[in-house]
RNA sequence: GCCGGGGUGGGGUAGGUGGUUAUCCUACGGGACUGUGGAUCCCGCGACUCGGGUUCGAAUCUCGGCCCCGGCCCCA
């Protein structure tokens, strides 16, 4: 094998990319219902915009380079630095809120395992200049719609608001720098680390006790008034719980109810704020996380004026790795409805004409183009998935007329050129 | 960057203690069958991941690279 594809980009043939296709086209079907427009960015970007918000360190892990007018760019590793660049540039004055979706793929130089590539895909949205909670019920009652209409089974969604452990930690005296390094080891789970760090930090014995007893929640409703009595001494906190409540009274409002509130989720970023939220599904090996989002301050740190905005995205891959391994079928359709097969060179030119006349109606047509026998046609066609095949041949067309076969159950019959086309069309349709 | 398991025709595989022409299935092309498919039979096409080493001889043993799978780190 001389040439390969790069570590970690895979090629998708027809099957999967129908499968693809189909995601695709629902989740933007359901954005578009909920009032987003599509927007589209540039692959790559300055190298600039990615380091501002997650600092020099990425650079490992982002694919850039220098173009030949020595500027640094770099191929895009996430979709959310390039959405709120585009807001900077053109969009300050629209009309809020602003609702807009992407699709595309991003890059990251890490070494690949299941579910994780250099290349992959994210279907994601922003929400921009909307208030809490009420972006928030909305999107993530998004989020769940989509996954209902994919017909996923298996999955979680989780809420957390961050501002409820941030309060605790402002209240203390921990600065900000030194909450985004308790947030990181909250966000990896590992909690005798955490209790190193709090001693370090100084943080007073029942403060940390508090905290330790709230990451570990996991619940439904029946958690906040544990929640709420846990942090009745802390005022930031307990607005930022009163904030969750009122998100989950109005997600009931939006019709979704399957929730797990976990203040356990912290998200790796440091410019989240307040709601936070996760959707797991198990066996994805190591990644089991499909899709991640909530409010955050983005806009503020690239230099506009504060705007607050909701944004999720789903790792679009990792939603097809999801419904294959819970066996969800993505309809499959044929490659073509019809095949136009020629019986000898003399009729060829009649059976282009006739496909095309059919694809001039919107009826998907495939015509032979390797000037095969009829046999190995038919064999082909059956191979495309055509449900008709019209046989051009020259007994029939003396009385301009074609054979028409049904390939499902073999039946033919002759019919005149010109009703082709109408009883094609309508066997088509009947047949769906 | 680190650890473990892998890599044989287009796809799926057998062989692995070194030794003739590398097995089988499938797909593909042609034919039996010059206007009727998914059946059968025949023929054909086509592979040991790459490079070095050991050896009279390497798909097989060995070292390294590349790639794949899984995990660690990281995860914007």
């Amino acid at each position: 094998m001389e040439l390969q594809k790069p570590r970690g980009t895979r090629d998708f043939l027809f099957d999967e990319m129908k499968e693809r296709k189909f995601v695709e086209n629902t989740m933007r079907k359901v954005f578009e219902t909920y009032g987003y427009q599509e927007i589209k960015t540039p692959i790559f970007e300055d190298l600039a915009l990615f380091t501002l918000k997650s600092g020099e360190g990425i650079i490992e892990e982002i694919y850039h380079f220098q173009d030949k007018g020595g500027r640094d760019l770099a191929l895009r590793p996430e979709l959310t630095a390039p959405v709120a660049r585009i807001y900077l540039n053109q969009l300050q004055k629209a009309p809020r809120p602003i609702k807009m979706y992407y699709f595309g793929s991003c890059f990251r130089y890490e070494r690949p395992q299941a579910g994780r590539f250099r290349q992959f895909w994210q279907f994601g949205c922003e929400l921009i200049g909307g208030k809490s909670p009420d972006c928030e019920a909305e999107i993530i009652a998004l989020a769940a719609h989509c996954l209902e209409e994919l017909k996923l089974e298996d999955y979680q969604i989780h809420l957390g608001n961050l501002g409820i452990l941030r309060g605790i930690l402002t209240q203390d005296g921990v600065s900000a720098d030194q909450q985004d390094q308790v947030m990181a080891i909250i966000d990896k789970g590992e909690v005798e680390e955490l209790e190193k760090l709090l001693k370090e930090l100084k943080l007073n014995e029942e403060s940390k006790n508090i905290l330790l007893e709230l990451i570990g929640m996991q619940g439904h409703r029946e958690v906040i008034p544990v929640v709420q009595e846990l942090v009745k001494d802390y005022p930031d906190a307990t607005k930022s719980l009163e904030e969750l409540e009122e998100l989950l009274v109005m997600l009931e409002a939006f019709g979704f109810t399957g929730y797990t509130v976990n203040l356990g989720i912290a998200r790796g970023l440091d410019y989240y704020t307040g709601t936070v939220f996760e959707i797991y599904v198990e066996g994805l090996g190591a990644q089991k996380q499909i899709s991640g989002g909530g409010t955050y301050n983005l806009i503020e740190i690239f230099g506009g004026e504060k705007v607050e905005s909701t944004g999720f995205a789903f790792g679009f891959d990792r939603v097809m790795e999801s419904l294959k391994i819970q066996k969800t079928q993505t309809p499959l359709k044929g490659r073509v409805d019809v095949f136009v097969a020629p019986i000898s060179t003399e009729t060829k030119l009649k059976a282009f004409e006739i496909a095309q006349n059919l694809r001039k109606n919107n009826i998907t047509t495939d015509v032979e183009l390797v000037g095969r026998r009829l046999k190995k046609i038919l064999s082909f066609a059956d191979n495309s998935g055509a449900r008709f095949v019209v046989v051009v041949g020259a007994r029939d067309l003396e009385e301009d007329k074609i054979t028409l076969k049904d390939m499902e159950s073999g039946d033919q019959e002759q019919i005149s050129i010109e009703n082709i086309t109408g009883v094609l069309l309508d066997r088509i349709n009947t047949n769906k």
